[in-house]
DNA sequence: AATTATGTTGCGGT
DNA sequence: AACCGCAACATAAT
């Protein structure tokens, strides 16, 4: 599922192509995406998206004229948005394999929005574990409130980040998952980041020094900035906004590069387990 | 053919 | 509180 860099490039897609469309139709085809909100199509109908926000991988969807509620959209594992005009298809997220030729609403259509000019957007998810929800304001700051940092964001602190750090006995790896900790990195990123840091993801995070602790933050933040600028890493399933892969993929340096050599000093690169995920790493490099 | 893996995260138990 | 394991679910690969 997509990480920061997947959530931004459909975000960035969507901006474009769903902003100030009326909203004539919507199809629930699975009421546990829409965390059994009965009332999700009947709220928005005739309403339309005035803009898409994003926090980690939150998708905040801002409506015409209305502050108090807004449409949340979580990707999870699988999620990803399809949109359909007269020009064709094109979509975001993850799932169903990119470049298949796409049936909409499909198998694993949850949600279908049906605009008045003919378009629409198509929530797909195999796992079923995203979501799309009405929410209130007061849910939407709650639910912003529980995100950590972004390592892209411009006034990013360090000094915090490595703080915070001093205070976590779990494996690194598993304190950069946390999205209440540090916001946006997920089990690719975190792993490409640490090869570029040169820390063992199985590194106790309280006994990373200082100086380790800025190179994680710096590694992070460009490797998810770049990420983004090539539209996100399609490993398995991702796909943007047109049924596009991620270019990211080309780049990745250890994650799924398993008992191949690693790019820096030739060792073959490990496969563990860590915090309960596929782990990827270099037993030379990374101390 | 059963087991294991999968870009996530929230819950329940220690 | 911090940490860990597992469950939510569908599919593909060993």
């Amino acid at each position: 599922m997509p990480e920061l860099p997947e959530v931004e490039t459909v975000r960035l897609q969507l901006l474009h192509r769903i902003l100030n469309r009326r909203i004539k139709r919507v199809e629930v085809f699975k009421p546990k995406s829409v965390a059994d909100n009965n009332q999700f199509a009947k709220t928005l109908i005739g309403k339309s998206f005035s803009h898409i926000d994003r926090i980690g991988k939150l998708l905040i969807f801002h409506l015409v004229k209305e502050k108090k509620i807004f449409l949340l959209a979580h990707l999870k594992m699988t999620g990803q948005f399809f949109f359909h005009d007269l020009t064709g298809i094109s979509g975001g997220g993850h799932t169903a394999t990119p470049n298949d030729t796409l049936k909409l609403p499909g198998k694993h259509t949850r949600v279908a929005f049906y605009f008045t000019d003919g378009s629409s957007l198509y929530f797909n998810d195999l796992r079923g574990f995203g979501y799309v929800k009405i929410a209130t304001a007061k849910e939407v700051a709650g639910a912003k409130a529980r995100f950590g940092q972004e390592p892209i964001a411009d006034d990013f602190d360090t000094e915090l980040f490595t703080l915070t750090l001093k205070r976590k006995r779990a494996p690194i790896k598993a304190v950069l998952l946390d999205q209440t900790f540090v916001a946006g990195l997920g089990n690719i990123y975190v792993d490409e980041t640490l090869f570029v840091a040169g820390v063992r993801p199985t590194r106790q995070a309280n006994k990373v020094t200082e100086k380790e602790a800025c190179a994680i933050a710096q590694a992070s933040s460009e490797i998810m900035k770049k990420a983004i600028t090539v539209g996100g890493t399609t490993f398995q399933h991702f796909a943007d906004t047109k049924g596009a892969r991620g270019n990211y993929t080309n780049y990745l340096q250890v994650f799924g590069k398993q008992n191949t050599p690693c790019p820096r000093c030739q060792t073959l690169i490990k496969k563990i387990r860590v915090a309960g995920r596929g782990t990827h790493f270099c037993p030379t490099c990374q101390k």
